[in-house]
DNA sequence: TTGACCGCCGCAATCGTTTGCGGTAGTGTT
DNA sequence: AACACTACCGCAAACGATTGCGGCGGTCAA
């Protein structure tokens, strides 16, 4: 029950309601000017500010500050600083469980430093990156995350404002993302170990390091381990369900059948093993199936999926908090987060 | 590739970078004053407006303002304008896609009418909720959807902010939802017609407003149809995989064991129906499972999932232009959204 | 011809905060 | 006792857009 406090508009304690609070009616209350009280109220946000008013008289304009609670003004401060404490990001999609969290990690630590974060999403579309980029140096925020960054593909980034990429990186960005070419190794060892010898690949799409970076590493592994993997075996795909089938298809059809396929990321495993079940092949027993990501659900399905963690939750919190030191100034490093196997029922030994 | 545009500050047509370009350079620009660029500018966004100047200037002015490439200062006018054109959107998780969905929607119509829109986690916790809504209200947003309103818990309102709740409803509030009786309705009829008599539901938490209705529709129309549901065969839970793994635990404890099991959403559905897997029962052979909202994957399970689709985009869409309609001083409706039953494999018909 | 009226546009105040500058009082040094 | 130095705090000018008010020129009617 939401329990509607202005519905009784009867003598309100703090506020009054009708006339604002601001800093000089503060001021005015304790005694001081304005700009006192500014200095005393951001000193004691942050006390390593040097020219704060003494000791007594700050306490005494922090008490009539919340006495009358008072509530800075966002809009002015941000028009008089240049700043707004805002941060732009701009994901595929939220719909998606991994960049919603990653979204959440990204939030997480931006609320512990008092950042606001607006997000937009691009779909992948060129033309909305474009769009919406535009409309976050409109709105003056003071950095950006990028979770939809394209290689290949030219992606203009028009503005001054300082910028870290997640999950997927870009050269010459810096990035907080998975180490993909080892996550795609992890996967190829563990086929080879399951004694499968013929792989398929669905790779995702062309212009995102993830699947290119998980693709290579699956190759150099396979073949390391003296595997083969034909070109014909590596379909491209997109990211979704309905990909995930569309590959699947192709690669049953293949001469011979892989007995293995990696898929680079959750949702196009799972739409590849609808494909499977609708030709009646059974994944984990027929044809071992591996994604990327351990989404949450993978390890509740009635077949449960075998998938590479990337722990996206840290890699969020991490882009975050790397974006705020970048905005602090202080010096900040591109960080590549350890990926590890979760082997589940789907991916079981090859057939003898 | 993301090729960065400022690395090379040669040049550049539109804006020379170093100075600002306010209202009143592209004013002395165009030879007029200030203010009257703001009414052209404003006129060109909304004809509607008295004030305008005459045709020929505000041509002009608009030339010579994206000649310049003029981008108005949103804190500036917020600050004062009082109003700051951004709305604040609770949710219990965005990486459940059913909010995440939701928020898509609302940020679609909140584009299509220039608002910006700033988002928090609440985790479903009342402290967070409190929290966030105080910090919402000190980003001064013009408005507010809540997307996880609680019932019978005390949910203090403290804004005289204009509110819209969504997905879930709560007395007094304007809000945007699904029909849920309906909904749970639909499930019950589904059942009989299937020919089952034990009939188990996993309830969901007892604060959400959905999943109370979905309950009651069910139960109501079991009962209209002729089927016993006994108390001990309605087990509350969370909305989580964990929390329908966990009711069906107790479920399939009972005597006799219900041979059909409403989850009033699919995450719980899809804990369920591991813990099915996990003691060697069938869904949908075995045991009729149905879930709530129809989630883009639940139709490429091994097993494909009944679900209620209950259209969740276009959901949040309606919330977003209901918030603006208000915000406009429009007359607003609530909206009532109706559901539609999917049939899928999980639930076959009953035994004989 | 004069007065009323209207359309168009400039003037200047205002929104609330931050911050450089300067003044004042108090302390310490020679 | 004079001086320098420091710590503290007030003054006022920004930041950039919006808008009530009033002036000015032109049109129309009496």
């Amino acid at each position: 029950m939401i329990r509607s406090v202005t519905q009784k508009p009867t003598a309100e304690p703090t506020r009054s309601g009708r006339e604002r609070v601001t800093l000089r009616t503060v001021a005015e209350a304790a005694g001081v000017h304005a700009s006192t009280v500014s200095r005393a109220l951001r000193a004691q946000a942050d006390p390593a500010l040097s020219d704060a008013p003494s000791a007594s008289i700050t306490r005494h304009i922090i008490e009539v500050a919340d006495r009358l609670g008072y509530r800075p003004d966002p809009y002015a401060a941000s028009l008089r600083t240049r700043r707004s404490m805002s941060i732009g990001v701009l994901v595929p999609r939220l719909s998606d469980v991994v960049l919603a969290t990653i979204y959440e990690g990204i939030e997480q630590s931006a609320a512990l430093s008092g950042y606001q974060v607006a997000v937009a999403n691009t779909y992948d579309d060129p033309e909305r990156h474009r769009k919406y980029l535009g409309l976050m140096s409109s709105r003056r925020v003071d950095g950006l995350i990028l979770a939809d960054a394209h290689l290949g593909v030219a992606q203009s980034h028009p503005t001054d404002v300082p910028t870290v990429l997640v999950n997927r990186r870009c050269p010459g960005f810096l990035s907080v993302s998975g180490a993909d070419i080892v996550g795609g190794g992890l996967v190829a060892s563990h086929f080879a170990d399951l004694g499968h010898d013929h792989l398929g690949v669905i790779a995702g799409p062309t212009w995102a390091s993830t699947s290119i970076d998980r693709v290579t590493g699956f190759r150099e592994t396979s073949r390391a381990r003296g595997l083969d993997l034909p070109d014909s075996a590596v379909v491209a795909s997109s990211f979704d369900v309905e990909g995930g089938r569309e590959a699947a298809r192709r690669l049953l059809a293949l001469e011979p059948r892989p007995t293995a396929i990696f898929a680079v990321n959750d949702y196009a495993a799972i739409g590849a093993m609808g494909e499977m079940r609708d030709q009646g092949l059974m994944p984990g027993a027929d044809i071992a199936v591996v994604g990327y990501n351990d989404i949450n659900i993978a390890r509740e399905l009635l077949c449960p999926l075998s998938s590479v963690d990337n722990s996206v939750i840290s890699m969020g919190r991490i882009a975050g908090q790397t974006l705020i030191d970048v905005l602090a100034g202080k010096p900040a490093a591109p960080t590549l987060i350890t990926p590890s196997l979760k082997a589940r029922q789907s991916s079981g030994p090859a057939r003898r």
